[in-house]
DNA sequence: AGCACGCCGACT
DNA sequence: GTCGGCGTGCTC
């Protein structure tokens, strides 16, 4: 009987994103199994396409008019059951096709091409290299004809154990010194695989955890959901430096007794590096990591580790809530507020739903972690959905730092041009005698953040988004943020009326400027963007900072969050009301996050911290809540408002965005579907749904494409998904799709 | 999305 | 009479 695979090809778009029927040839009948990654001819020309089989079975007379599968990837590359399962899911959930959600799940590595070999289509893996050289000293270095100087810094890099080549080139020393002192028996190279040298300088350095009486209740209130072997869920809620990481060790730990995995997420990969460094101190090697600063080779050989059951733990962030661990007992959510869990490209998933639904089906503990949990995550736990366990007590009984606002409108009538106001530049003098360090806040970069023409009132805009373009000086060039639009040099005159064009608006760089002039000899350290372009000089200028190489850390909201910083006793908060003001019905919340995180960097050792917030609304209930730190108030206000107002979690919100480079049809097919939406509900009154749009975006215009938006509030169930899904069908059928694209956002605040 | 099939204008 | 315009429809 001929067998036959249901496949998922890639590249489908919405409308044609159907599972397809082909004929497996004898040849491959051992290696073709659901989960496989196959080669298939597709279309009119039959051009080769990747493809994932979904589904096997047999018919006895099967359609004469099934093509043949080209090729199977080998086993290793195959989804496993409980993966194919979260495929099903994050179409069902995110609109997205079935090949993205395959794609979300499998790094690139373990990816395949199609390729011609003897005439013939087969797949070929997108990576051949698994193994690296590996240089170890093995003799001294002879005097005899003087060393260079690289071949003197290669023996010395060397001393203190083997490096890879990819190490030694980091450190400048290049593939014909390592070549020439191999000759010459100074060096000895194998090839080793790459995976075991990850992190390899973290020494295994176990030592017995010690939890505060907090902590251990903590962990005592946890540690029957972890045994119970049952979906469990809870929040762990922990103000700042309550030293949640502890209760996390500890209840991994518990995990590997009980013979079980854990996953831990961290929002960014700027933190990662800590969490593996406690981990890899107390667990050892049996650690896998998946993050997006990892080289595909790198990230493939750490996904070989998990699936092959060689990882206890694994940290990563969002996309490793996918990795292949089996027997999962406890995923841990750090941070779980940070809108990096949200991811903004298909399938825009959620890795608290994702997460949720791999702990319901390995009956794991869930655990999410925060000082400023979401509003939904706190509702949830507050009316008993997730087990809330409290840490209120700041580590070693440390005092709030102390906060200050200073209402920057008598700053400005005061006459002071600048952003930094003169009580701010005070305090960092103060700072700077004592040789203590300060943290400035400002979530803008570039220098001047609009240019407007001083006639007309022309605001110079990027030509492909509808935003306003940044001055940055170093390139004295205006610069879009959305698509990297540059204009160099940057103008002076309006391009509508030629008038003279003002600048106005403060970034970091001109922050920087101005703490230069204002306090000379201070040592400034500006991180964001711009900063810290180069793999890992993030994690370097943090490591800088922390070893008191620089006086004053100004930046983005990345300088909030990290490592904890002894010599910290001055917070600045800057330009902060711009978010306070900022559109989508998370902008309270993530101020509130923000400010409250950036306010516990300081005075986290034995010396006291203080804050300044600067502001033109120093009353703001949300600036006094976070300067208080005051968490349960602002949950209580802000729930209210939620309430109020209809928004998460008393309704689900549903974003459909339309895109498309002619305005008429993109705004067409949004009034179109909203149609096809609107006669479809009212064929079911039962399904709770209120249409708000169409309207364009925010962002009206992005990368060149118009965009306009339907927002639907509701509730995020089966019928109504089943309701929307049926929505996309019909407008399929309508000619409209060519020149809109259509996108379903569940995770969205308001826009896209 | 691509690609082929299909039915009307300017070329040999 | 033919080459090619891109409208329409399908993809196992």
């Amino acid at each position: 009987m001929p067998q036959i695979a249901k496949v998922a090809v890639s590249d489908a778009t919405i409308h044609f994103d159907k599972l397809y029927s082909y004929l497996v040839p004898q040849e491959l009948a051992e290696h073709i199994w659901p989960g496989s990654m196959v080669l298939v001819p597709f279309g009119a020309g039959s051009k080769p396409r990747m493809a994932v089989v979904l589904e096997c079975g047999e018919e006895t007379e099967p359609d004469p008019r099934l093509k043949t599968i080209l090729d199977a990837a080998p086993e290793e590359a195959r989804l496993t059951p409980d993966l194919i399962e979260l495929v099903h899911f994050l179409r069902d959930r995110t609109f997205c096709t079935w090949f993205e959600a395959v794609k979300a799940m499998i790094p690139y590595g373990a990816q395949y091409q199609p390729a011609r070999k003897d005439g013939r289509w087969v797949m070929q893996s997108r990576l051949s290299r698994t193994a690296e050289p590996v240089y170890t000293l093995v003799g001294e270095l002879p005097q005899k004809p003087k060393p260079g100087p690289k071949q003197a810094a290669a023996v010395q890099a060397l001393r203190d154990g083997p490096l890879s080549r990819k190490e030694l080139a980091e450190q400048g020393i290049s593939d014909a010194t390592l070549k020439t002192l191999c000759e010459k028996g100074v060096l000895s190279v194998e090839q080793r695989d790459k995976l075991l040298d990850l992190f390899a300088s973290i020494p295994f350095d176990p030592r017995p955890l010690e939890l505060s009486p907090e902590q251990q209740a903590a962990y005592d209130a946890l540690e029957p959901d972890l045994t119970a072997r049952q979906p469990r869920a809870a929040l762990l809620y922990g103000v700042t430096g309550s030293g949640k990481t502890a209760v996390f060790l500890k209840l991994i730990e518990r995990t590997l007794e009980l013979g079980r995995k854990a996953l831990v997420l961290v929002p960014e990969i700027s933190l990662t590096p800590q969490m593996i460094r406690r981990l890899k101190q107390m667990f050892g090697s049996r650690l896998a990591v998946q993050h997006s600063a990892l080289n595909n080779t790198e990230r493939l050989l750490q996904w070989r580790m998990i699936q092959s059951g060689k990882a206890d733990i694994v940290v990563g962030t969002r996309s490793a809530v996918f990795a292949p661990l089996r027997d999962i007992g406890l995923i841990i959510i750090d941070e779980e507020q940070e809108h990096t869990y949200q991811s903004e490209s298909a399938p825009r998933y959620s890795a608290h739903d994702v997460a949720k639904k791999r702990a319901a089906a390995e009956g794991a503990l869930l655990v999410f972690a925060s000082a400023t949990p979401r509003t939904e995550t706190y509702h949830a736990a507050q009316s008993g959905r997730l087990r809330l366990v409290t840490l209120t007590q700041r580590y070693g009984g440390r005092p709030l730092p102390t906060v200050d606002f200073i209402d920057m409108r008598a700053e400005l009538a005061a006459g002071n041009p600048r952003e930094v106001s003169g009580r701010l530049v005070q305090e960092l003098k103060v700072n700077l005698q004592k040789g203590e360090q300060s943290i400035l806040l400002l979530n803008r970069r570039g220098y001047r953040t609009v240019a407007m023409c001083s006639v007309c009132g022309h605001v110079i805009k990027c030509p492909n988004c509808s935003v306003p373009m940044v001055y940055h000086k170093p390139q004295q060039a205006l610069m879009c943020h959305h698509c990297g639009h540059q204009v160099r040099p940057a103008p002076q005159r309006c391009p509508e009326c030629g008038g003279k064009l003002n600048y106005s608006g403060f970034g970091t760089q001109r922050v920087e400027e101005e703490l230069e002039q204002l306090l000379p000899g201070a040592r400034i350290l500006r991180m964001d963007q711009d900063s810290t372009g180069q793999k890992n000089s993030h994690e370097k200028m943090l490591a800088e900072f922390a070893a008191g190489q620089h006086d004053i850390l100004l930046g983005t909201q990345m300088v909030a969050k990290g490592l904890d910083f002894e010599k910290v006793t001055l917070v600045g908060v800057l330009g902060i009301d711009s978010m306070l003001f900022g559109q989508g019905f998370r902008a309270f919340e993530n101020v509130f996050s923000l400010v409250t995180q950036v306010i516990g960097r300081g005075g986290r050792a034995e010396l006291p911290g203080r804050a300044l917030i600067q502001t033109v609304v120093p009353e703001h209930p949300v600036l006094k809540l976070a300067a208080a730190q005051d968490y349960p108030a602002f949950y209580r206000q802000e729930i209210a408002f939620r309430k109020f107002s209809l928004y998460p979690p008393f309704c689900a919100f549903c974003v459909v965005g339309f895109t498309g480079k002619q305005e008429g049809a993109v705004c067409q097919a949004a009034f179109a579907f909203a149609r096809i939406l609107a006669d479809l509900a009212a064929k079911q009154p039962e399904i709770p749904l209120r249409l708000l749009g169409p309207a364009p975006m925010n962002i009206g215009m992005l990368a060149g494409k118009y965009r306009y938006k339907l927002t639907i509030k509701c509730r995020n169930d089966a019928a109504f998904r089943a309701l929307m899904r049926g929505a996309l069908d019909e407008y399929a059928k309508q000619k409209l799709p060519a020149k809109a694209t259509v996108a379903l956002d569940f995770n969205s605040d308001g826009d896209m």
